[in-house]
DNA sequence: CTGAAAGCGCTAACAT
DNA sequence: ATGTTAGCGCTTTCAG
């Protein structure tokens, strides 16, 4: 007894097997199954019907140990339940589907301790490359970054110091860019509304970058409100009615995301305010899956896809690299801005 | 020149490097390293600061292949973009946060063979367990699963033959309650809207148990429609507009999901009908997300966290195991169905 | 085109 | 509490 892993018991189908079964080497099964061209055909054959007969599966592990190579690709993001990072899996998964290339994903929490160990562990799997989300890291995780010689690209962001490589948007500069947007449209009073997840930082860079385009034109901020938990459209009703509420004669609401800013909306609607003219609003991140509301939102595409793809790319080359690629966040009119003056 | 992982040329460090740094032997440092207790205190000392410096990382890959034990356990769903599956990986997370064990995930795209590529790629990686979304597999996938001996759990779903454990809800069950809810409560032009594709089981399972609860009150399906592509609020909107012109005097609205339905409701609250009078609507899945729409759906709970957390346990157990669990869906009322007569 | 030998980095099992 | 030995299943390398 080896281990507690429910393999142990059955014995396991080794190359050997599938040799004794086609009465040939065991190497030539292992030249047969990773498809190397110096094989005659008839032995081919031979091979993976012994193969499929018996239903052998080969063991990684040990091709992996014995090759040093691993097809998979570690992905490191704060969640899953944050409907972003499943559009950039989706990006790296078009690129990796014509590769060799294997996703394997992990999340942080928005949490450097909970990311380092992720990180930890998956490094130690050798991956082919390494994918994170964010460049704010503990400085362990960096270190490990920097050691594990393999191709490694941040992503989501480029306001920052990456490690190696980087595909992302400016966060900053998508702030700044709507609040230029808003204020040549002509709003004045202008409230915030976002999470209090101090964690996650590119929300904060977007709130930054918003105040210093508002300060361009004069303007300060005049209310805020933030929220703990998770945003969706009871959270967006819920903030938007108390920041209102407290502050009745704000002309515009900037929110940290599109689902937030529905909930807004929602309730503006319901409010029977005039939108966009007694009160403009604007989200972040052009949800798709928002289109059939009452209005289309301001928004900014976060270009998420686009960055998954990017990203993959950089890992399929196979090279390291130090590569900074900054998208451009397109500013995405809507229904709920009025036009420029 | 053994491979064109990017690991070469950078030598890996081993065990070997952080025994000679400590002065001790490779067993020692791979007894700390697993934390186990049998090592003196000063020795443990000398070890982890000896790894620290030199930014050691294990092998899992060696490891593994040693000691016959892999702390990975492989999900695989059919898609990440339905945020029914995210909230299943919460589940199970949740649980394998207090083990050993690591989720890695795959993608089937709705689609037989590709999902027995990844089943057969993970199942390559010697997993300590196998939770596979669905029971409708290729006569292989089914074949590797029998033969892997680890743990292997179907979820979602329990109107089937399970190849071992099993975790889920009957769809079936849910469509006929969804029915005989809808007929109490006076509904009888009945029109449901649904994705075309074919291979959403589960769907065509909610479905097939819709027409049979309308029959036994002797209704029949008024009209459908089917639609490709995502679902979303523009979809369901879209489907919404085409069915009602199509057939103006349905009374009742029966969706595939709440995402749906949503888009179906905002439809019609923009033309003015009386919802729940004249006429009503339920979607499946009880997306939290949707709690701030203007009416709260009619829907039936698909119980996804749950599943994701029993099939963890299961896995977690660590043993083989064939325990059927059929959750059950609740019907959660809303405010788009009339109360019963 | 096929086979034999050596070894990947680690851990189980057995010493001491 | 620590060290020694053997070997996990595969692939690389070298021979034919």
């Amino acid at each position: 007894m080896r281990g507690r892993n429910p393999f142990d018991g059955k014995p396991q189908l080794t190359l050997r097997d599938v040799a004794e079964e086609a009465g040939v080497s065991e190497m030539t099964v292992s030249r047969v199954l990773r498809n190397r061209a110096d094989v005659s055909a008839s032995t081919r054959k031979k091979v993976f019907e012994a193969a499929r007969k018996l239903g052998y599966v080969p063991n990684k592990i040990a091709g992996a140990l014995a090759s040093n190579r691993v097809n998979l690709v570690g992905v490191v993001i704060p969640s899953l339940s944050n409907m972003v990072f499943p559009d950039v899996l989706a990006g790296i998964g078009e690129i990796l589907d014509g590769t060799e290339l294997q996703p394997v994903v992990g999340t942080s929490k928005y949490d450097e301790t909970h990311e380092e160990g992720v990180i930890y562990e998956m490094l130690s799997w050798r991956p082919s490359g390494l994918i994170v989300a964010g460049l704010e890291h503990s400085a362990a995780s960096r270190a490990m970054m920097r050691a594990s010689g393999i191709p490694v690209i941040e992503i989501m962001d480029t306001d920052g110091d990456p490690v190696a490589a980087a595909v992302g948007i400016s966060h900053e500069a998508a702030g700044r860019e709507t609040a230029r947007e808003i204020v040549r449209r002509g709003y004045r009073k202008i409230g915030y509304l976002g999470a209090s997840n101090f964690a996650d930082h590119r929300a904060q860079k977007r709130l930054a970058g918003f105040e210093a385009g508002l300060a361009e034109a004069g303007i300060t901020l005049a209310d805020r409100i933030l929220y703990d938990g998770q945003s969706g459209f009871g959270t967006g009703r819920r903030i938007t009615e108390t920041l209102m509420t407290r502050s009745p004669d704000l002309d515009f609401l900037y929110y940290n995301t599109d689902m937030n800013a529905a909930g807004g909306l929602l309730y503006c609607l319901d409010k029977g305010l005039d939108i966009p003219g007694r009160i403009g609003m604007a989200g972040f991140n052009a949800f798709e899956l928002l289109d059939g509301l009452p209005m289309r939102i301001a928004t900014m595409d976060s270009r998420r896809r686009d960055i998954g793809r990017a990203a993959a790319e950089i890992v399929a080359e196979g090279e390291l690299s130090t590569a900074r690629i900054a998208l451009t966040p397109r500013f995405i009119e809507g229904d709920t801005v009025r036009a420029p003056a």
